[in-house]
DNA sequence: TACCTATCTTGACGGTCGTCGAATCACGGG
DNA sequence: CCCGTGATTCGACGACCGTCAAGATAGGTA
């Protein structure tokens, strides 16, 4: 139902974090800052820094949500939430293929933010 | 008091970080994603995103406590209260010169967060 | 149709976070 | 020495977050 629309919310934000130039070279804005900060809000949980690391390492570059619960001491909704939160800030995609979906890491977020951490720059 | 004994936690949590390998090479030790984690949490707020960037940027690679305060619309202990959160991550270092304390960003873990997000690597 | 498995949603509980006012500490100048 | 200024710490309040059990949804199989 609101999965269309969960994803075009998300493509608005990567638009402004995408092309944003590094912390070190000018203040950040408020709008800026607020679409980075609801990024790293979503890694800044264990749990969910351990789970996108292992769907971007996966063989395949995706993984099955069967593949991730077995990795953690924690009941299915709790993967489910955490899902949710990296889904909805961007990070990764779902896609239900039959039975299972699978999940995968979107490299252009990835590299857009350690854009903006690094300090030797490209642009 | 407890300001030494900050920075020599500050460091040994900067030791796992540091030498962490990209998300996508492998998947996160446990221990490396609280670690990992505790920097992200630490980025994942507006107003310290702002400060950073504000300290990062500023003429000299350093910033005045004072500097920063006219920048938002909050409180002096506020402010205080995101920048210890930003020191106790290691992401800033402050030195107190005479009556101002000055701040500057550590470039190390900025480079070394954005080496583990980033999909094409050096090493 | 009915059933089973995989995954998500809902609702609730305890814990943590962001914010502020008031009090406190650190330094420099009369 | 006492006061003023810059900055932090303390204590408290409301809001948000991580977690789970129970129920709901989606697809496959028969």
């Amino acid at each position: 139902m609101s999965k269309q629309r969960d994803e075009e919310q998300v493509l608005a934000q990567l638009a402004g974090v995408v092309g944003c130039s590094p912390l070190v070279r000018e203040p950040l804005s408020a709008d800026r800052s607020g679409e980075l900060a609801r990024v790293f809000k979503a890694l800044g949980d264990p749990v969910r820094l351990r789970l996108l690391s292992l769907i971007a390492s996966h063989a395949g570059g995706e993984a099955c949500v069967c593949d991730l619960t077995g990795a953690f001491d924690l009941a299915g909704p709790t993967i489910s939430h955490h899902l949710k939160v990296l889904r909805e800030a961007g990070l990764i995609a779902g896609e239900r293929r039959g039975t299972w979906i699978y999940y995968r890491a979107r490299a252009e977020l990835l590299a857009s933010v350690a854009g903006v951490l690094d300090t030797a720059v490209e642009a």
